[in-house]
DNA sequence: ACTGTTGTTATACGACAGTATAACAACCAT
DNA sequence: ATGGTTGTTATACTGTCGTATAACAACAGT
């Protein structure tokens, strides 16, 4: 009878796998079923750890949301590339990379849910979505600004954050329901379903944006 | 030391008070803090009696989601009204009654999220789920119908499916981000943000949709 | 009134949750 | 090499969870 063998980790090594231990848990066993026991398990570790590096399982779920949004804006922006000089694509590709995988994934909606539902009860979570949520919007208003001012078309900053809060709303309720694969239709008409409905919110020409549909590689199609 | 005093209720009545009392909790304490035991104390009942009208609380709470997504969709059906003879009105109220109280409100989406969060772990939830998606949709489905023919703009079904994918997906999550009261811009504002965001996405007049915002009675303004 | 049925209460029980504590071993500094 | 530090394991403890069971009482049929 021999203890367990370990290795010491970094701090961040360390609690970048509990964190992902975490949701791995929630999202395959629900709130309920992730227990700590069954959290340190999968992380490779004992329970006591999350004493150790967390204080209390609370904070460490806590901890985990916050890795979460982290990760999934992160993804997002990157996804849409940094070329300024295209707006209208930059915007599409934002918005594609919000329907499709591996941004769509019911894993990470089943996360998302689990989270909202506990800012209710527990603050802390309101605060962490807040800031997620207003992250979000700036972005797509500053895209929204860009695609605006290259078409010399002045709105006005009230105008322009409407249509920030209405495109967000669409790719975050089309990202949910297309993530939870109801059958009700194919997850591959989501693209181009958010990119019309998102010229018609913009008042853009329909196909304004469904336009940068096709390229998948990194390097842009057209000779400069 | 006398036996709590009680009254035989109805099987309806009981199942609908005891269904009540376990949203009430979810909403308040999470599903964590949503023990038999709180339940049936709201209930005004003991905890025994979650054995007998439903088997386990897992049934009850299942059932729960069940109560509250009924509650929802027959909220917003009825605030759109029956008067079929205005179908840009029809449909201008039902999105409405989406993004106002008491539709909007946190409560609702504290437990509609906590449920979508259960979906991937327990199939029974994705049955739920699915059926009330399909129906808010087929609804969606019918009024843009109605819209388009009577502006006499012939859409192909395909066409019409997509716009009501994008119609909910809007609806959504302006319902959802609205309802998480995070003060970053004031509720007040979203009627207007969804119906001239609508208006966009099924290519009507920018104020086709909000022209119906005014009147609050039931009463059309219209003499006929 | 009385009696039978069953909705409801009261209580007990096993299981397991989260966590506090102490022993231990991996790694670093020397 | 070796000693010290502390990341990590192992274990025990307390509370509370869901639920099974038995006693009880409200109401209906007579």
């Amino acid at each position: 009878m021999s203890r367990k063998t370990f290795q010491r980790l970094s701090l961040d090594e360390r609690r970048r796998s509990m964190l992902e231990a975490t949701l791995e848990c929630i999202a395959q066993h629900g709130l309920d079923g992730a227990t700590a026991r069954r959290i340190a398990e999968r992380a490779n570790v004992t329970a006591g750890l999350i004493r150790h590096y967390f204080g209390s399982k609370e904070d460490m779920v806590l901890a985990a949301y916050g890795y979460l949004v982290g990760q999934l804006t992160m993804q997002a922006a990157q996804a849409s590339g940094q070329d300024a000089t295209h707006p209208e694509r930059r915007l599409a590709r934002f918005i594609i990379a919000n329907v499709t995988p591996p941004n769509l994934s019911d894993r990470n909606v089943s996360l998302w849910a689990t989270f909202i539902g506990r800012i209710r009860a527990l603050p802390s979570y309101a605060d962490i979505h807040r800031e997620s949520y207003r992250d979000f919007l700036d972005l797509l208003e500053t895209m929204i600004h860009a695609v605006m001012a290259a078409r010399q078309r002045p709105v006005s900053a009230e105008a322009c954050q409407d249509q920030a809060v209405a495109l967000n709303g669409l790719i975050d309720g089309l990202w949910l329901e297309g993530s939870l694969d109801h059958g009700l239709y194919a997850a591959d008409r989501l693209p181009r379903i958010a990119l019309t409905a998102a010229a018609g919110i913009l008042s853009l020409p329909a196909d304004a944006l469904s336009i940068h549909l096709e390229p998948h590689a990194d390097t842009p199609p057209d000779r400069n």
